[in-house]
DNA sequence: AGTTTTATAACATGTTTATGTGATACATAC
DNA sequence: GTATGTATCACATAAACATGTTATAAAACT
């Protein structure tokens, strides 16, 4: 069964090319391509729904970064994608968090797009290369750091493992061939460095990337 | 010129298929291939270093998480891709953290993985889409997958908030002026729930976010 | 050569957790 | 109007955990 695409896009041309060709594609079908979220909205109360939509961000009346959330929160479960040149990290971030799913950039191929659109539909997240860049090195700005004093042996890492997949000491020794002492005896000393005293926090520092 | 590409992945069949293949292609040229961190570092200080590093995580030795962080610290301007099964949310999100450059899972095809460092040399930043749902997801900051039969009541959520601020069941019925055996019925449904029976392994599904 | 670190192990003891069983009260749902 | 679910509390017991003390041996460091 083809899933339905809705665009909106305010160039004329770039709107039909892009319906025209995803309309040709054997898994997709797109009944609708507008100018502007006020249209989307308008023709979403009334037609079956698409199940993804591709939306500009510069747009006529509203932006399309306020319709991404007036669409999901009416309609969670259609997911958009935005084709736009913008990449400043502030427009993306701004799209990501308000909903979308995607992020493309227009110079993006027709196949490309397609492509992206059948890869969300299978649970991917399109993105254009430079934008996962970015997404990226988001990530790495706001990254934890680790407590240099608190660096493990890799005997010590083994058990944090075992104690993360939720094994009881018994079960560690196991896994390892130890004796139950031992393992009594390296997570003392994993207490110490991490300056903890239950598994507890130690798992819940293993798996904030603190240790 | 062609750009100089390195692997670490303790899987023989795999490396060498990767390392064959890569090595053919006129853009790049891939001259090593090793199994382990600690080699990969040996390696690099007498050679010429490698634009792009493809790194599993599962390895002998040192993880490939951390030996991301210990290559990175030495040479920053190499840039690492990640090439494994792992798409649980926390080793993408350390691998991240730590510094990697992109994160491929390990069904990726061959020219996907040419294509994909071609494209980080040109400054994108690639990953599978199933990657890149999971990052989108993280800023939306809403659950990944959520187990429907897993659905807390309020209460038990302050619970499991509880344990995992690494607080005993003590600490946990002060917090919320209860009693201790209180807090126990709560643990005994949420265990029940969640499938699980032990603290650590609630600690655990909730910070991956499967809360 | 001597010290520190790592990995191993045993024994003891008190605390915390996991689990069973049972009960009361209130709200919502069917 | 009686199930169902939430939130509360109690008592009991076995298993798991936290912690103290002590010790051996190989590896690494000074």
């Amino acid at each position: 069964m083809a899933s339905l695409v809705g665009i909106v896009e305010d160039n004329k041309k770039i709107r039909d090319l892009i319906q025209r060709y995803l309309d040709m594609q054997d898994e997709l079908s797109c009944p609708v391509a507008v100018d502007s979220v006020e249209e989307m909205l308008e023709y979403l109360e009334e037609h079956e729904k698409p199940r993804v939509i591709l939306m500009d961000i510069q747009l006529p009346g509203m932006s399309g970064i306020k319709g991404i959330g007036l669409i999901k929160e009416k309609y969670p479960e259609i997911d958009i994608i935005m084709l736009t040149v913008y990449h400043d990290s502030h427009k993306i971030f701004n799209a990501l968090r308000a909903g979308a799913s995607g992020y493309l950039l227009k110079h993006t191929s027709l196949p490309e797009i397609k492509e992206s659109i059948v890869n969300l539909v299978d649970g991917g997240a399109p993105m254009s290369p430079q934008i996962a860049r970015k997404v990226i090195n988001h990530f790495q700005d706001n990254a934890p750091k680790k407590n240099p004093d608190s660096d493990l042996t890799p005997r010590e890492h083994d058990i944090v493992n075992g104690l993360v997949d939720g094994l009881s000491y018994k079960m560690i020794a196991d896994r390892y061939d130890i004796s139950i002492d031992t393992v009594r005896a390296h997570i003392r000393n994993i207490y110490k460095k991490l300056h903890v005293n239950s598994k507890a926090e130690v798992i819940a520092k293993s798996l904030k990337g603190e240790i």
